[in-house]
DNA sequence: ATGACTGGCCCTGCCAGA
């Protein structure tokens, strides 16, 4: 079973990258994030079409999330929201259940945390609240002792070899201290940070800013993640970073990350 | 060469992203 991330930002404005994707790619799994829509307005004939079912939890203008599933793997007990959401309506956490006749199942989230600058505003506090919360949420479905993937755009830049010039990060919320140690922590739950597992050479990146060339110098940083408990770390045959999207026409700032999950 | 973006939105500068 082979799961991507990517964060497309706006479905809309990337369909076509998106479904040139999926058709040449075939992950199985896909959970998108960034949709920057509501849910009437996803492009699901279009995705539909290429042999997906899709499950969204959209919100105008800002954020949005969605996991897709190709058939015949199956898709049930889906959650839209992470616990604790309260009165917050940001559209950043949708997960479910991957069935198929030939896999063991894997339970996938597609989580697309908080950015968290300007750091001296509430937005920070935010972000380290919501890393917590999906800490607690991860160690209660680990519980189940079912495979489990935490895909998305983390917005945390885990090492400082993660980054093409930590120096520049300095600061940053992507960066700082705590939010590399509430990372940490999440991790520490048990979860393996699956590209890092397959690949331990420096350089590798997902998310070039459009601004200053960022692109053509690659000044890039790696912050869109697939964390994979015990019983999804023992399945993993591969990981690689899908680089060369970033280089289309129009392209998303983020590329797909991808993880191969043998069938258990 | 000193490299100044992109998307969405109560349409036009502003917020947000990272």
């Amino acid at each position: 079973m082979r799961i991507t991330t990517w964060n497309v930002n706006s479905i809309k404005q990337r369909v076509g990258h998106l479904t040139a994707f999926l058709d040449e790619a075939r992950p199985d799994v896909v959970c998108l994030q960034e949709l920057k829509c509501q849910d009437e307005a996803f492009p699901r004939a279009e995705v539909e079409a290429s042999g997906y079912a899709v499950e969204t939890l959209g919100q105008k203008a800002y954020n949005g999330v969605a996991l897709l599933v190709r058939a015949p793997l199956t898709i049930s007990e889906i959650r839209r929201g992470l616990p604790g959401d309260g009165e917050d309506v940001q559209a950043r956490y949708i997960e479910a259940l991957v069935s198929g006749a030939d896999t063991a199942p894997v339970r996938v989230a597609s989580i697309y945390l908080p950015n968290g600058n300007p750091v001296d505003s509430p937005k920070y506090p935010y972000k380290l609240a919501f890393l917590e919360r999906l800490r607690l949420h991860a160690r209660n479905l680990m519980r189940a002792e079912t495979a489990l993937v935490l895909a998305g755009d983390y917005n945390v830049i885990p090492e400082p070899s993660d980054a093409a010039d930590p120096e520049a990060w300095r600061g940053d919320a992507l960066f700082l201290p705590q939010s590399r140690a509430a990372f940490r922590a999440l991790l520490a739950e048990g979860l393996t940070d699956g590209l890092r597992a397959c690949d331990p050479r420096d350089g590798l990146y997902t998310f070039w800013d459009y601004q200053a060339g960022c692109w053509p110098r690659n000044f890039g940083i790696r912050i869109d993640h697939l964390l994979l408990s015990p019983q999804a770390a023992d399945r993993l045959v591969s990981a690689s970073v899908q680089k060369h999207l970033r280089g289309l026409d129009k392209p998303s700032d983020h590329v797909p990350v991808t993880v191969e999950l043998s069938a258990g």
